[in-house]
DNA sequence: CCCCCATGTGAGCCCGGTCTCAACCCTAGC
DNA sequence: GCTAGGGTTGAGACCGGGCTCACATGGGGG
């Protein structure tokens, strides 16, 4: 009734310690519930506590003890469902250890990253969790590391950076995938990815994100297992927005000898493709063969259901939460770290190839 | 290299200070850029800061200007698109004038919003966004209005509370779609929704969100405007996990006088309804039509494609953050709070009732 | 020539907690 | 009776940056 002045004040020890009588100290000790305090003391304080409504500043209790019970995430995109799950696996065992987690977007730009650290790092987060936009450019991570900041890469590595790392074998399920759509027939097999890069896909590109760069080693390994030529001009990056997807589709698709199967590399890009192939009016299987990562309840809904290489996300998310808390608890690494393996689930996207010439 | 001791200490204006041989008074107001400095001192301050790469500490910067740059969101849960969207929006806007979010889940829990709420003012964040997960509970929410902090609402209103609410006009477009559905010849409307809920749903229940609340209503309004009774049967709360909903939906379409429609209340809800549609061997529209909330990509590549009902997620994320950026400039409301408004879109998945029995 | 005031500077308080230290009380042991 | 030692207690130092205040310097106006 009384709280229109502008200038708010919050409840402090030294209040608290006021209305109980007693010093600051002693009500800093009941409260904190620390060093000697007689029942007498302990009582009265955390009555007028209680009455005051008193509430601790945890932006001063953080002041001192140099542990702030925050970790800063970031990640290229939290619209993308992939890192949706995987934050809500980290925020949910965060906070089980009463952690709270600032989340930041970066668009999976370098620079947007590079930003995001140093906030973090000034707003004295307890640690960090990043799914690096770049495997190359790793200066800014490298000296979170080096500074023994605790620090936990997602989903991507980062050359020569030692940090602890929670992701998928994607090489292995590549090389799976990739076998299984050789013997399926497919020869032209396209592959697209959000991955900014500055030129088009040549034999020689060295690309920027372990992640795809593994990706492609699986997808190289099985054509050459098989004796055949890996086909480089059907890899696209830059698949940014929407339109470009839906462009690249087009291309991939009408192109004098069109890929015969489109894997994408994520779940927002499956959706332009599919949009996109639905628009040139083809139909999966028969015209076109579709993979994607990241299983999604909606891909079981269209028609056919799509074939997909499931990650477990959640759980990825969960152990990066995991082992970042473990690191700030001081505490060693648990044994190996589980490794994480995606599955290839066979729907019903993925037919034969159209057999028009074969060279 | 010389850095594996144990207690990392951070540089301090002091430090700078002292190397650039001035008083620590005269190294702030260098590297604050505010007072007087000349241009002697400056350049040694800058030179030293650079040299000892000094940063400052956030959190000691808070705790005397009483603004962290930090604003609270809470959330029932990321993991939903629709939220994913917003929050998208929210820490877009936010980022753009330096404000960073934390992020709290609530998993629709009353008691865990009240936790987070409390959290996230312990943590003197400069404002809330909230979701609330109830419309009638809400004394927390309440304390914060008070209090004069900062808040706004999303998605939905709080029952008495004046606090900024950014949300779709929901009773309109329930109405509208309503009426569709009635015009198609439907009579058996089901509507599924997450909400918590202690008893099934009766003619006098009153629900405990605002924007359940408001669909209800326009459904209600639809019904009574064409002289028909609101089949209360058919509303079903509670639809928490994907076994839960799918039970629900085969209950709804294998009673004796089952729905004809059923109406999914968000894009979670509407994956489990289509799947245990699928599961019946029941085809959309002949056997039973479907209307969702929310219009996500994947809703255009079903066959048939959705009809859906759009909502402005994103955009309302932004102008939330906006609202709360204002608020907490201290600037007044400008003008008129935009109206948000969802769409109904025509694709696929409404057909027209099967006709029966014709009572 | 002196005063006024703008500019430059450093000492030190403040924010709201945590925690150390020395002093105090009281009782048990000699 | 005296002291050692445990339980209690308060004063005050810190954390690191913001900011006020008192004080010096020096140039311009009267």
């Amino acid at each position: 009734m009384s709280s229109n002045n502008s200038r708010r004040r919050d409840v402090t020890v030294a209040d608290v310690a006021k209305a109980a009588n007693v010093s600051k100290a002693q009500a800093a000790r009941a409260l904190g519930n620390y060093g000697a305090v007689s029942d007498d003391v302990r009582e009265r304080v955390l009555a007028a506590a209680e009455e005051l409504s008193y509430r601790p500043n945890e932006l001063a209790r953080s002041m001192n003890t140099g542990k702030s019970h925050t970790i800063g995430v970031v990640v290229g995109d939290i619209e993308n469902p992939h890192f949706g799950l995987a934050t809500r696996g980290i925020t949910d065992t965060a906070k089980k250890s009463g952690y709270n987690v600032i989340l930041v977007n970066t668009d999976e730009e370098q620079a947007a990253e590079v930003d995001a650290v140093q906030i973090l790092l000034d707003k004295r987060v307890d640690g960090l969790i990043v799914a690096p936009a770049s495997s190359t450019e790793t200066e800014h991570l490298q000296s979170v590391y080096e500074s023994g900041r605790p620090l936990v890469l997602l989903d991507r590595a980062a050359n020569g950076l030692a940090a602890e790392t929670v992701a998928v074998n994607t090489a292995g399920i590549s090389y799976e995938s990739t076998v299984h759509l050789l013997d399926s027939g497919h020869r032209r097999i396209a592959f697209i990815s959000t991955l900014k890069s500055d030129s088009p896909f040549k034999a020689e590109t060295q690309v920027d994100s372990s992640q795809i760069s593994e990706r492609l080693d699986g997808m190289f390994r099985a054509f050459s297992d098989k004796g055949l030529a890996f086909p480089h001009d059907l890899v696209r990056l830059n698949a940014g927005d929407a339109d470009s997807i839906q462009k690249i589709t087009r291309e991939l698709l009408r192109m004098p000898d069109p890929a015969t199967v489109v894997v994408a590399s994520d779940g927002l890009i499956a959706l332009s493709v599919l949009g996109a192939i639905q628009d040139l009016g083809l139909s999966i299987p028969e015209d076109v063969s579709f993979l994607m990562y990241d299983d999604f309840a909606w891909t079981r809904l269209t028609t056919p259901p799509l074939t997909v290489i499931a990650q477990p996300v959640y759980e990825m998310g969960v152990a990066a939460a995991n082992a970042l808390l473990r690191q700030i608890q001081g505490r060693k690494a648990s044994g190996t770290a589980p490794a994480f393996e995606a599955r290839l689930i066979h729907r019903g996207s993925v037919g034969p190839a159209k057999v028009l010439s074969n060279s």
